[in-house]
DNA sequence: TCAAAAGTGTTCATTATACACCCATGA
DNA sequence: TCATGGGTGTATAATGAACACTTTTGA
């Protein structure tokens, strides 16, 4: 009952120069980064995808992503696919989980940094007209396959964004600037898959006393249009509200 | 207004070999694991650390951590670490973040996966005397300086165990099987770094349902033994909570 | 018998949920 | 004038927070 332990031992003092041999030598992998885009148009929540650039994947849907070159930042290279792929810069997108298997990449060892994105498919439609890419139903997408282990990644990132949009104001990110409170309810409805009591939901949104009175209605709605609201991003910032409540 | 946009140029089709060729060059970064090791000692919460082992970092504490091999999962490579350091297997383990600014290590471009890990301290005290290992206090260690970007991810996994610990039956991984509801809640005061209502605690643990008596008392204690339990992880994996509750 | 922590309930405040009617607008 | 969704309030249930005394044990 002990000496099991340590089949390998501990490493020893390390000089920078013998580091330097280890990290410069055999001991690399390839990194890559895939965003999984989130947009929401037609009261629906949908994936940005493209065809697998792959013939063993042909026909199957992919995340958008690339390599990360040495001398690239991680968060620099999500910038860039983005940047490729939609035309847009200064975006929601965070980092949500790395994805290592030995055998995810049928071109050898890749090891991926998988970021969420969340874009305004409204300000960019028709940058993405051109190329294989797709918007696609979130839905249709949990029941079909991807390429590589993207499916494993989508799911991921969607859980992530269905619990982290619950307690963040990250959901802002896929509207208008200027949105109504119809609009907020779809985004959720549409991100949690469920329907939501309408006046509960307004009651809550307003006593967080986020949401910025703008003014302004909707226009073209064959009925009374709604109110638009911005979200105070800065007095949410100032409040930090410190998390409390052990439950599970 | 449309001219800025696809500074570079999307991706053409790729063949397997054209991205083999891509994969297997230049394009490739040493990757490491660095794992903030968690324990709880004494009624206070450790991490385990230890000295640099390079020069530039002389005296500073660092997180336990190695490069990653080619052909190593990367699950795998933290466990070895773990398994290395403290001889221990099968223990709480879960990515966390993966950190990766240019230059965040002096020998050259090193990104790396941290991962979290919650060890029961009883269990295999007598295997870390050796090296120059040590627990420390994360009250004295969140006022102190450490190598690399290694206060960063310390900092980023303690909030993560903050935040985790309330909402998933992780904290149990830190205790010995059987435990008194006082060590329970000494364990969250530590985590969370403020006093609970002893009354409220209690409650709130036995309204979840989740905690088997097992018939026994605390021995050696001066004073009335508390009762011990251990958590029922099968009855806690069977509920499966549906997270819900817009709040921020 | 003393010191120390175990064990235990109630009240009050806050928050979540369920639910229905009138109003403003454009067609 | 009609169809459509906007806007609003109340009652009830569930949950969270504050708070003190008696009991059991070992020293």
């Amino acid at each position: 009952m002990g000496s099991e332990v340590n089949e390998t031992k501990p490493q020893q003092q390390k000089t920078l120069k013998g580091l330097l041999s280890e990290v410069q030598s055999i001991n690399k992998v390839a990194l890559s980064v895939d965003c999984v885009i989130f947009g929401f148009d037609e009261n629906k929540l949908k994936v940005l995808l493209i065809k697998s650039d792959l013939k063993k994947y042909q026909g199957k849907w992919t995340l958008l992503g690339d390599l990360v070159s040495p001398d690239e930042d991680l968060d620099a290279a999500a910038y860039r696919v983005l940047k490729q792929r939609t035309g847009m810069d200064d975006v929601f997108l965070k980092q949500v989980k790395t994805f290592g298997k030995l055998n995810r990449h049928p071109a050898g060892r890749v090891v991926t940094v998988a970021y969420c994105s969340l874009i305004n498919v409204q300000s960019h439609k028709l940058r993405i007209m051109d190329n294989e890419l797709h918007w696609q139903d979130v839905g249709s997408l949990v029941d079909s396959e991807m390429g590589f282990d993207h499916k494993d990644i989508f799911l991921t990132c969607y859980k992530w964004l269905q619990k982290r949009v619950q307690e963040h104001p990250l959901g802002f990110n896929l509207l208008p600037k200027k949105f109504s409170l119809r609009e907020l309810q779809n985004l959720y409805e549409a991100i949690l898959n469920r329907k939501l009591d309408r006046r509960n939901f307004r009651k809550k949104f307003f006593s967080m006393n986020f949401l910025i009175d703008v003014g302004e209605e909707e226009h073209n709605v064959h009925h009374r249009p709604g109110k638009l609201y911005k979200f105070d991003f800065e007095k949410y910032e100032k409040k930090k509200k410190v998390w409390a409540g052990i439950d599970f």
